[in-house]
DNA sequence: AAAATTTGTGCAATCGATTGTACAAAACAG
DNA sequence: CTGTTTTGTACAATCGATTGCACAAATTTT
């Protein structure tokens, strides 16, 4: 029996007898045959792959977001090959080649912190490469992209603690060359504005975004007998390491000072006093990303097409921050 | 120019003049050539790609092994597939097929909790795939495993709740048929029967994993006004909803009743009261995989030979089992 | 019963890189 | 200046599955 019968009878095509189409699966199944994927694919030129590219897997985001993309994939019998960057532009780099290479059918990424130049993406964009962008993005870029609303989310809880009757809140914000930390603070400054508070330059904290800097800046804050209002933070982190650092030294919050986060960590349901944050959706952010790139593979789109989803992150208020009630 | 001096200008052939060699390297480079990795792990047989099969990669303990994976396989050349198993068995059929019909140079697994059945882990035994188990395995594969000393850490965490006085420990199990959660129940056994400890079955709740879980066992205690000393939980999960329903009912923690959970969680530290626990060096196993599987595919090994690293977990004391400092 | 159509299978080319072998050109030796 | 060795490149087969085309057998039509 030919290698094309047999190719044949497993694809299940018409033109195969039903004798032989049987005979030949009972076989392979026998056999234990499966099919080179290799072979398969090299020679259809498409592999039912699609490539990640995410900072970190182990952040509760991302890989919540992966998870997301699965339900997706999974069913339409897509594979996933992940690669994590590190936050490292050239392991990104690395990355894409890795994934082009291995010809991927598309590739959805969130960008590393350390990427500052652009034109790997924009030269794959270019190639054809289908891309959908995920949180990080780059406005040069032209590809889909899935996005946090990041702007109105700190809008809204900056908004919040306004209402709360704190004044002086001071921002900890991330590398402002990534658009995500970028409108955390143009969300948080338009609120300020909007009504008309002080604002004074330190009252930004740059590239604060991890526990420990959340706690040196803290204690710094505290030396200096310079305590803010309130803070908001662009990470939960940091805003988990300042809410300790001032609990250890008799601070009390939400009365002397309030903190809100960003990104709703498991962890902050549970510190003392519970973290006000925002939820950002990242199972349905994943399954969007997946869900866009899929029918951008399977459904002609017209050359200059580029569609962008956004999702709303939801305030969540938690006593770090609720002033009136804990009077 | 053929193909062939192509291949063997990019591969650095000694035998190609060092001109050709500038020039070909130098043309690739503007044309943006990237080989098909396709074609060439076909021709070659080998892909330098590593299958990786886990039950949920949106759990601590799983994204951060991977993590750790990466740090091993990445210097190595190797790229990881990683697949989801949801905890059900013929998704964990499915994914190692694919993954071998993708030539993959070998698997790391951890077992779904649905998986009863390991015939398709042996028959890949069989045919000569490298297999490395992690955390969950099942002792009729012969592979090479990396695992966490459940028994010894379930019997410390024990010891320690005796210790503090604790005389009625209830054990939160998981699926016995899990060799990790059969082994923390044999570990709680054990240090019972060594303190000669009164025992009744119902000490023992089955299949209380989740939060859900344990908060309606937690509530069903308290109803029956039937409440333990101590909680041992096999799940940091189950002990939270515990831990959260029993404070609520004003039970004091770790006075009336202590709780001890497994796998250190990140909110486990944050919770009131902070919550005894065991950590897992979830990195550290994820490497420790990474390096045993990179062994057998790079170096000669004897046929039966199965190689064995068991992790001990760390007792993380905090004050949710600290009966006699909370006096 | 011959012609036309349908059905079932095999041949051979193909995907793109790799590699053993062959052969031409250059370098060297005698 | 001829013969030998070295160096550099090309040819062609290969990995394994897929697929257009051709052709034989079976079935239907006239």
């Amino acid at each position: 029996m030919s290698a094309s019968t047999v190719s044949r009878a497993l694809g299940n095509y018409p033109r195969i007898s039903k004798k032989t189409r049987e005979l030949v699966q009972q076989t392979a199944r026998e056999l234990n045959y499966r099919p080179n994927q290799l072979a398969s694919n090299l020679r259809k030129g498409k592999g039912k792959l699609i490539g990640v590219i995410i900072p970190r897997i182990n952040r509760h985001f991302f890989s919540h977001a992966i998870a997301g993309m699965e339900t997706i994939t999974n069913p339409s019998g897509y594979n996933l090959m992940i690669c994590q960057t590190n936050e490292d532009a050239e392991s990104e780099q690395q990355s894409l080649q890795t994934l082009i290479g291995n010809r991927v059918d598309g590739i959805i990424v969130s960008m590393a912190s350390g990427t500052k130049n652009f034109s790997h993406f924009e030269q794959a964009v270019n190639e054809g490469v289908p891309l959908v962008f995920f949180d990080r993005y780059n406005e040069q870029v032209e590809a889909d992209r899935v996005v946090n609303d990041n702007f109105s989310g700190a809008y809204e809880v900056t908004k919040h603690l306004i209402d709360q009757g704190y004044k002086r809140i001071v921002h900890f914000a991330g590398p402002q060359h990534i658009n995500v930390y970028f409108h955390r603070y143009l969300g948080y400054k338009k609120a300020l504005e909007e009504s008309g508070l002080y604002f004074e330059p330190d009252f930004l904290v740059s590239d604060c975004l991890t526990r420990a800097r959340g706690e040196s800046i803290a204690q710094k804050m505290i030396d200096d007998a310079n305590l803010p209002d309130a803070i908001f933070s662009a990470s939960d982190y940091s805003a988990l390491g300042a809410l300790l650092v001032f609990k250890k030294n008799g601070i009390k919050i939400p009365q002397q000072l309030g903190i809100a986060g960003f990104a709703n960590e498991p962890f902050t349901e549970f510190v003392d006093p519970p973290m006000t944050t925002l939820e950002q959706f990242s199972e349905e952010i994943g399954q969007s990303a997946a869900r866009m790139l899929i029918d951008r593979l399977e459904n002609a789109h017209p050359k200059k097409y580029t569609s962008t989803v956004s999702f709303k992150p939801k305030l969540i208020v938690r006593d770090s921050t609720l002033r009136t009630k804990n009077k």
